[in-house]
DNA sequence: CCCCAGGCCGCGC
DNA sequence: GCGCGGCATGGG
């Protein structure tokens, strides 16, 4: 692992700058106040859903538990699984993502257990792997653990030309980063939101923020060059 | 028609 | 531990 704390730190600052404060993750606080849910509940569901998933189809999923007072666990545990496979549908893999609804809701019951809940513990509940445990502990727990995810693993390989599994990437970033939960939080959105803009899967290098750090974009100028 | 999206599980190796 | 097929809707 050759780049160093400031090398990460510049490249988060960098976004920062030019995209500005992402607010991950999205909750409608309007809603939990009425219903007199807890908004951490409707970030763990919104965790299961967007599974491999555009977060437009998960919106349309939460609209239509928000429209029949179901956003939260208390819902989904009483909702019969296919009126719960109906309502979730627009985020595909339904049949799945229901099923796992109740899972996690269960385990996670009552929510304030995102606060101590062991991360392996976490991880023992069907239908939550890495990723989804992280985003769960950071975004509704308020716990440092670096969320990975396909957009961070690209970011990654072009910039510093480096490869790695999962737990390497997270520990990386954690041990490169200062223990503070906003960067965690930006950064990883930053993170998808540069992925969507520039390190696209064929990447657009012309005007990103990054690529005077980016292995990856400094090759593709040489070529240009002809050097 | 194709590919992709804020992954995970169960399996074989 | 890693690679693969299956899971499914909606948008470009």
């Amino acid at each position: 692992m050759r780049s160093s704390k400031s090398e990460l730190l510049k490249v988060y600052e960098a976004l920062l700058e030019s995209y500005g404060k992402q607010n991950w993750w999205p909750v409608d606080e309007e809603y939990h106040r009425k219903a007199g849910s807890d908004p951490r509940e409707e970030i763990v569901i919104g965790a299961i859903l967007t599974q491999n998933t555009s977060w437009k189809n998960v919106e349309k999923a939460l609209e239509n538990l928000k429209r029949e007072n179901l956003l939260s666990f208390e819902g989904v545990l009483k909702t019969p699984l296919e009126k719960l496979q109906e309502l979730v549908r627009p985020s595909g893999y339904y049949r799945q993502k229901a099923r796992r609804l109740k899972e996690v809701a269960k385990a996670l019951s009552p929510i304030d257990k995102v606060r101590t809940i062991p991360r392996e513990e976490l991880l023992k509940v069907k239908g939550i792997g890495k990723e989804t445990a992280d985003a769960v502990l950071l975004y509704a727990g308020n716990r440092l653990f670096f969320v990975i995810d396909a957009y961070t693993k690209r970011i990654v390989s072009r910039v510093w030309g480096m490869e790695g599994s999962y737990e390497e990437l997270r520990k990386w970033f954690e041990a490169n980063l200062p223990k503070d939960l906003e960067v965690y939080k930006e950064f990883h959105a930053l993170l998808d939101e540069h992925a969507k803009r520039f390190c696209k899967k064929t990447p657009v290098c012309e005007g990103c923020p990054v690529r005077n750090i980016c292995i990856f974009a400094q090759k593709i100028k040489y070529n240009y060059q002809g050097i």
